[in-house]
DNA sequence: AAATTACACGAAAACGATATCGTAAAAAAA
DNA sequence: TTTTTTTACGATATCGTTTTCGTGTAATTT
């Protein structure tokens, strides 16, 4: 049982508890005799702080928490992966959270963060989420918030995106160039600003081409898988049906190639498909898939990034900053039949 | 700023810290009216202890780490996502921390929460551990530690698996049975505990079929990717080449897959691929992939479960225990040239 | 009416580390 | 030699809870 303290340490070096304290803490105040000698001893005795007395008394865990929509998610998988990396470098940890894509799950999970548990917050706002009141509670209570791709433009703090009204624009662009006359977005969710941006790329990039602007041709989406099936489904089998579809998110394009695999729709043939997609086997799917890929990892580290810089000068308001990441488009099979 | 804290409660309520702290327990020492009082109040001045404070005192943090050997891994990830899943429902939080496969980062992480910082540990080794030490100093330490899927058999505790020497019979059975004559092993690490008993039912699966076992075959790969697609390139272009791959991870299974698409070599015809694997698109790769899937969710669901159930008895010292949940296979094109 | 028990609360000691003071002794300056 | 400064350390309050123990009043028992 390691349980040696402080006072331990005292005793067995026959000083007092704060010159061993301000010793392993390498103070000027102590002699660097007392310190190699208190040093040594806290080693053999195997001395090591206990962590919870030291957040108290300070007042900061290093400790900050990731909330996520979802975790089984390639893309937030490579940001948790990213900001785990950059967080062991600066001697923080981080506590995941999942809301299952629910507002009411995110709202329970911030107010428990309320209390410092957390030196500050990474996230990524669940789809349904259009009201903040449990954000800005987080940082009115001096907890900062930097969130990442699903972001929350009515909050003042520092915000990472790709660049998704250009990349949304470049995916309706290549479509169009790669021959389609009629273009199907999916959408995820009316409420998030990622969604928005990337739809606004879809029109625009329609208008300069001269296409018209379809409203059947935007299929909104949810969580909702059966039900999206259905939607995609319909859509691809009616008379209006599209050459060329452009999904938002991994999830739906996904979808998009289970329900052509069964009913028979041959892509890139019949349909061309991209989509924003972290996808580690793009390339080894029937077709291998044309992607827009965000660089993920690099976003979780610069968020992560970001937060230690404003929590290591004890600042709680993060001035607003947008800070964009562009992504890449990987040209594969689903949009053009010369590639397998 | 709602930095509201018992004594602030107590002044406000012209009582005492005390009072106020065992009526917000529902102590049987505070009369009902008293209770009330203070709750109201609490509610209204937004009180949340200091769950430090509380740590500290009680000497837990109803935290737990999952330490794992990396994240981007689709089993990993629902493993995570089960205990999460499993966390919240018993109030605890989950610090997750990647070793990158090698066993001097975990080392250093268990070492790091050696002092407390968690009340017990989900863990699957790396796959270069081969002493245990700093697992047996955490133990001593008082902190728990449950093993799931990468396990260490030395170490007493509850270990939560899925049937690999099964699985590995099966597997290799399958090929067998599909008319592969030559079938190659994948190996991910030779310290790796699963990795052994897959290879057992795979050998056990050989003999049975009085198949010649041939070392050649059984392919040692590791966490460098270029060298493991110099190994199984180099063994699918000898004179030696196998028909059948039983890839014991997903990792190796989709190297298998860029490999044969880079050299031409048709999968199923020309080969025949299995593996374990928790891909999500195992049914849109070209070909569709047949896995011996694990319940990686249940499995971290699981294994959490076991460890909130000890945690909740204070009992540090989990009794060894294999609990051990099955795989299921799911035949796809990668062996059955019928299936797309 | 006296003795006992229950009830409702307060005072204070932990939990372990940190930081502000205060103060001896030694060194430097006057 | 006296005064001032530096050096090196100790005593103590603090962070916010929880919990043990003590105590006065009210209710119950003999």
């Amino acid at each position: 049982m390691s349980k040696v303290n402080l006072k331990d340490l005292a005793k067995a070096l026959n000083i007092s508890v704060s010159t061993v304290s301000k010793a392993l803490r390498d103070s000027y105040e102590i002699g660097d005799e007392t310190k190699k000698k208190v040093i040594a001893k806290a080693q053999s005795m195997g001395y090591s702080p206990n962590p919870y007395a030291g957040f108290l008394r300070n007042q900061k865990s290093k400790t900050i928490a990731m909330v996520l929509p979802e975790l089984t998610n390639n893309y937030f998988i490579q940001a948790i992966s990213g900001a785990e990396a950059i967080a062991h470098e600066n001697g923080y940890h981080i506590l995941i959270y999942a809301t299952n894509d629910d507002k009411e799950k995110e709202s329970g999970i911030l107010n428990h963060l309320l209390n410092g548990r957390v030196d500050g917050v990474l996230m990524s706002v669940s789809s349904n989420t259009s009201q903040y009141e449990h954000i800005n509670e987080l940082i009115q209570a001096g907890i900062p918030i930097v969130f990442f791709d699903r972001i929350c433009h009515e909050i003042e703090t520092a915000k990472i995106t790709t660049n998704d009204f250009a990349s949304g624009f470049l995916a309706t662009e290549h479509l169009i160039q790669s021959g389609c006359k009629k273009i199907a977005y999916l959408s995820i969710s009316e409420h998030l600003s990622i969604d928005h941006k990337r739809k606004q790329g879809y029109l625009e990039a329609m208008n300069k081409h001269d296409f018209t602007i379809d409203e059947q041709l935007i299929v909104q989406c949810s969580t909702d898988e059966k039900s999206n099936t259905q939607k995609i489904k319909k859509i691809l089998t009616s008379k209006n049906k599209p050459d060329g579809i452009f999904a938002s998110v991994e999830r739906l394009a996904l979808t998009t190639y289970q329900v052509c695999k069964r009913n028979n729709i041959s892509i890139p043939n019949d349909l061309k498909v991209i989509s924003f997609s972290n996808l580690r086997t793009a390339d080894l799917l029937n077709p291998s898939l044309t992607t827009i890929t965000q660089p993920a990892f690099e976003i979780g580290k610069e968020a992560a990034t970001i937060l230690f810089k404003h929590l290591a000068k004890r600042k709680s308001i993060i001035p607003n900053e947008n800070i964009v990441i562009n992504s890449e488009l990987s040209i594969r099979g689903s949009t053009n039949p010369t590639i397998k």
